[in-house]
DNA sequence: GCTACAGTCTGTAGCAACTACAGGCTCAAG
DNA sequence: CTTGAGCCTGTAGTTGCTACAGACTGTAGC
């Protein structure tokens, strides 16, 4: 390298390593605005520093928890402007905290048909099945 | 219409109404297999009878249940050879179960986390929040 | 200096499972 | 005979990535 990644200088496959996120990953939130462009070496090679392993861990990290790229996109803006309250992030995560809630309670609620279903099948070589009737049946899930 | 949909069959829209299935979904499920081309009047319409209304029934049923289109395709391939088992279906059912109680296993580690964290949110003003700094941290999640 | 090879660059296509158009027909009613 | 609802088609958008192809760059060995 010409102007060679020096010092804390980082790859984009050593970005990848250090917080785990897949290397394509990387470009993809370049590209919807998530991590900042990074600087680059003359032959355009992007060169990353810590500023940028944090960023990409706190999205990671977001990810992982569920929040959705939109939400995440929200917090971030608030971490940037230095004007987040604790009051607007807590929010933010009850309302987030709601929607994984409401996910597990379908689950739930799917999780009792298919193991209630399943305890009803003879499991032998009888064509009649209580899961195929249970799906040929109509109406809304019980629960 | 000249060759008016007579007796039995219905139009998409009807089938729409009667299965509660978006109008553009059953185009959709059409083009990849999942229902049979439905006979056409001499201008194109579609003609649908009590057959796609069930074999939709069941479709969408087993969505709601979580199963993935491919899943569906599989269990319809069993119910259309009319090969099927009880056993072999309970099997694939059973699958899905698992799959369903990692998933619920999934949210539930999110779901404490992000109560945990939101419980010690002061909730005020206060520019520093523990939200934040989860997310700041690294490492994976507990549990 | 030359070559091989790993790493990077770009744009684009693919995945699941739909959903929603645009633009053009057809059919029944007034 | 016109209006308007309903149908037809193909295609693009959604979410969040992931994976490729084809070109370029940088480094190490000879």
């Amino acid at each position: 390298m010409l102007d060679h990644v020096s010092g804390r200088g980082l790859q984009r496959a050593e970005l990848a390593r250090r917080t785990g996120c897949n290397l394509e990953t990387i470009r993809y939130y370049e590209k919807i605005g998530m991590i900042p462009d990074p600087p680059r070496t003359t032959s355009g090679y992007r060169i990353y520093d810590d500023t940028h392993v944090s960023r990409l861990r706190f999205i990671l990290r977001a990810r992982e928890l569920g929040f959705s790229i939109d939400d995440i996109r929200g917090l971030l803006v608030l971490v940037d402007g230095g004007t987040q309250t604790c009051a607007e992030v807590k929010e933010r995560t009850e309302r987030h905290l709601a929607d994984v809630r409401a996910k597990i309670a379908d689950l739930r609620r799917i999780e009792k048909v298919l193991a209630v279903t399943a305890a009803q099948c003879s499991g032998d070589d009888a064509p009649g099945c209580p899961v195929l009737e249970t799906l040929a049946s109509q109406g809304d899930l019980p629960g």
